[in-house]
RNA sequence: GGUCCCAUCGUCUAGUGGCCUAGGAUAUCGGCCUCUCACGCCGAAGACACGGGUUCGAGUCCCGUUGGGACCA
């Protein structure tokens, strides 16, 4: 192949969707796959929109999904003079008119049609409009559009869709459109395919809802005498209820930070994404960067729109149950090293994170990232889900104080003597710690089992987690006896009120510093 | 309304006339593992929108219907 040149040209709207994340994604694909150029190009012509805010939201985006561009992002806006002599030229060469129906005058038209039932397109009164009047007209400052003249001869453009084959659009079926606006202003049917060729892009890869447009940028193509790209034109992203997705009815599910601020891995996002209308063809579907550059093709896009499968009314899946799985696969299998400075911003972000876990207590850290990261989702779980590892202060869950700690009156005791007896301890490891507890169950005549779920829920606050000895050596034998012994008292104190006919739950609560004092006297 | 496109399990998809009693993934359900929850492993249920053709044979080709979508209005 040739040298491979495409673009991603978002305009700023102040986030970036998904879909377009999508489109950029195959793009960026494409050119590295063939060792080509990915441009990236601001279609700022929207004055009001495109702050510089705006813009950085969309470099931000594809920065942080990995994808880098080659060349620019550069700006639509400065290129408008050249659009305008473009549309000049066309005028000059006699491949457009200058057309001065009113607004009125066409609406009159299309409600005329509209009544006699026949399908509307501009008649071309101004197409037979003699140049000289028209220039007069100009020059006497009456306002006009510049249309593009469509052959009105048997025929039809042709061109050539990667995902499609052979278009072919009859002349008859495309109107003279506007390529000039009364304003002065070019119409992004013009503007983008300028752009497109003095970036000398030789694949245009977008969505199909430009599909209608192709027909006349190809005119314009022609009459300008430029080499015509290659199209391919990717299936759209539609919701369960096949709509199309939008920021307005669909909220920050469809942007690109949303997935970011969940705690998303980015190649998770990336790869997730990849798989939404294009797959390659066997049955693989997590891929590093260097396989899916290699694996990716135009041809095997897919024709079908697909559906983002969310449901706003299911708090269990924020957003598509397979990208979540996707990325629960990435956080459990990836490098623990490569994964540890996420989990260091997430840390942070909640106050958790202590210096030394990238010094003295490193080792320390990854082996508790490494415990728990094979039930977490998000890296977002290390600072909700994480925080008993990493905090002193941590929540006690409601169900694990009545089901596990509530479940007999003698954990109060047990748990006080558990305390002095890992107090002991020496090594405080896997093995020593399941001994313990399990001669101390024995000794008392009970299942582990209580003891087991009533240590991590006095531990940790919560009913699931991690194989219980895990949890014991991961936090250390000074936490596991401070946190057993703050929590039977509590208990004591609870059962105490209980017995004294004392109202009130004692329930969830915070525990460390607040449970160091005694609860509610 | 006009032009065009699409149609396989709930969802993402494999399938390019016989390899399909339709494969994988995810979600769901069950089992195993087990101190809990996950992970993992094993298993179940679940689709060719419908109707006509063509053909010895159709998920695969053609036509129509229905449904969905895009653009234009």
């Amino acid at each position: 192949m040739e040298e491979v040149r495409v673009r991603f040209p978002p305009s700023p709207t102040g986030y970036l969707h998904i879909g377009g994340a999508r489109t950029a994604l195959y793009n960026w694909l494409f050119a590295r796959k063939h060792g080509g150029t990915f441009v990236l190009r601001i279609e700022d012509t929207d004055v009001e929109r495109s702050t510089q805010d705006a813009i950085q939201e969309i470099l931000d985006g594809l920065q942080w999904m990995g994808i880098d561009w080659d060349e620019g992002p550069y700006l639509q806006s400065e290129h408008v003079e050249e659009h305008k002599r473009v549309a000049r030229c066309l005028l000059e060469t006699g491949h457009a008119y200058r057309c001065f129906c009113t607004k009125e005058e066409l609406e009159a038209k299309r409600e005329e049609a509209k009544r006699e039932r026949r399908p509307y397109r501009y008649d071309g009164t101004c197409r037979r409009m003699p140049p000289e009047e028209a220039e007069e007209r100009e020059k006497r400052g009456d306002p006009f559009v510049i249309r593009f003249r469509v052959p009105r001869q048997e025929g039809s453009v042709v061109y050539q869709d990667v995902v499609f084959g052979r278009e072919e659009r009859a002349y008859r079926d495309i109107e003279d459109f506007i390529i000039l606006r009364s304003n002065g202003l070019p119409v992004y049917i013009l503007s983008n395919m300028v752009d497109d060729h003095r970036d000398r892009i030789t694949h245009v890869i977008r969505g199909q809802d430009h599909r209608a447009n192709t027909p006349k940028q190809v005119l314009l193509y022609q009459a300008l005498g430029w080499p015509v790209p290659l199209f391919a034109h990717m299936s759209l992203t539609l919701d369960p209820k096949r709509r199309k997705i939008s920021k307005r009815v669909h909220g920050d599910v469809v942007t690109v930070r949303y997935y970011r601020e969940k705690g998303f891995l980015p190649w998770a996002f990336c790869n997730f994404m990849a798989l939404l209308g294009w797959s390659p063809g066997d049955d693989r579907e997590i891929f590093s960067r260097e396989e899916l550059i290699e694996a990716f093709s135009l041809e095997r896009l897919s024709r079908a729109n697909s559906v983002f499968n969310y449901d706003p009314d299911n708090p269990r899946f924020f957003t598509d149950p397979k990208a979540i799985n996707i990325n629960a696969h990435y956080l459990r299998t990836m490098p623990l090293e490569e994964l540890i400075p996420y989990v260091e911003e997430v840390l942070r972000e909640e106050g958790l994170w202590d210096p030394a876990y990238a010094g003295e207590r490193r080792g320390w850290f990854l082996a508790a990232v490494d415990l728990l990261r094979v039930r977490y989702f998000t890296t977002k779980d290390f600072g909700t889900l994480g925080r008993p590892y990493f905090s002193d202060e941590y929540p006690m869950e409601e169900k694990a104080w009545k089901k596990n700690l509530l479940k007999d009156k003698q954990l109060a005791r047990w748990l006080s003597l558990l305390a002095d007896k890992l107090e002991c301890l020496e090594p405080f490891d896997l093995g020593s710690t399941e001994e313990t507890v399990r001669e101390a169950a024995q000794e008392w005549g009970i299942k582990a089992g209580i003891l087991i779920n009533g240590i991590r829920a006095a531990v940790t606050g919560q009913t699931v987690g991690p194989g219980l000895f895990d949890i014991l050596v991961i936090l250390g034998k000074e936490r596991v006896v401070r946190r057993l012994r703050s929590v039977s008292r509590r208990l004591a104190a609870h059962w105490a009120k209980e017995e004294s006919g004392g109202e009130g739950e004692e329930g969830a609560g915070d525990l460390g510093k607040a449970s160091e004092r005694p609860p509610k006297t």
